[in-house]
DNA sequence: ATTGAGACCTGTCGGC
DNA sequence: TGCCGACAGGTCTCAA
């Protein structure tokens, strides 16, 4: 279930489990994940200390006292489960695959039924280099992350703009809910070349700031949701919402649903263009 | 260089 | 109730 906003949620209930905390042991319970664990994965994290817990784009960074950083990333499917010292007890599920024990008592259970996660353990040199992580394009929610930003990056693009808000090299963070979402709330088409929120001197169009200003908002709205619990059962805008009315005031279109690079799309042709 | 399709793996849900 | 296919919020790799 997670894009940038879940994994922030992620991150700040995990921060005060985490943070200044000595990993006593980690319970590796199978080998690998999406990819195998690293070599002396066990042995390198146990004793450190976590320095800072943090996250980029959809992962979440543990830096150690030893300098290396724990790298991890949700999939499709993974989730945290905190047992803090002195609480109730949580049943080893099937799908616990890595439970690091803590020194303040809290056992903190990486559960990930499909197993579309990843975790790993970098050198600095390495996360420096890492091919994914160093090629990130900006923190949606950052003053890079402007119009200009995104012109750069959709210049002369032409694959439409829902796949280009997927890749994690433009904009870091957003997925198949938000990119639908953001461009719902910009009234633009998934399937408008990207190019064409860009003049031809590479001046961002009133369509970029239109879809910068949208992301930005959609993605603090779910954040603020995430964390006040009382909004979870917030519905989306057009997201799984195939044949309901349009939520735009005034609009009155009909939301419809399409397949764009195997993924579902959902959209309002009536507003979006 | 981009881009789209397929693969990875398990769980859930709706229809028959 | 049980089986089966379709689908799921992510990313990687490979062929065109």
């Amino acid at each position: 279930m997670p894009e940038l906003p879940e994994v922030e949620a992620v991150r700040l209930e995990l921060d005060p489990y985490f943070t200044h905390y000595r990993i006593e042991d980690v319970d590796v319970r199978r080998p690998d994940l999406r990819d195998p664990f690293p070599r002396r994965f066990r042995a390198r994290l146990t004793g450190q200390t976590v320095e800072r817990f943090l996250r980029r784009a959809k992962y979440l960074l543990a830096t150690l006292a030893s300098e290396e950083t724990l790298v991890m990333h949700l999939g499709m499917s993974g989730s945290f489960h905190v047992s803090a010292a002195g609480g109730p007890l949580r049943e080893i599920d099937t799908h616990d695959h890595v439970i690091f024990r803590m020194s303040s008592g809290a056992a903190i259970a990486f559960n990930d039924p499909r197993r579309f996660g990843m975790m790993t353990l970098l050198t600095p040199k390495q996360l420096a280099a890492h091919p994914v992580l160093s090629t990130l394009g900006p923190e949606p929610l950052s003053d890079a992350f402007d119009a200009a930003a995104l012109a750069r990056v959709f210049r002369g693009k032409k694959a439409p703009l829902k796949m280009a808000l997927l890749d994690q090299g433009v904009v870091a963070g957003l997925g198949n809910i938000y990119a639908a979402e953001a461009l719902h709330l910009a009234g633009l088409s998934p399937s408008r070349a990207a190019r064409t929120l860009v003049t031809a001197g590479g001046e961002p169009r009133e369509s970029a700031y239109r879809l910068t200003a949208a992301i930005k908002q959609v993605l603090t709205r779910a954040i603020a949701r995430q964390t006040v619990k009382r909004y979870r059962s917030a519905r989306f805008q057009v997201y799984d919402r195939e044949g309901q009315p349009c939520l735009r005031p005034g609009c009155g279109g009909t939301i419809r649903r399409r397949t764009q690079a195997g993924r579902s799309t959902f959209y309002c042709p009536r507003c979006q263009r």
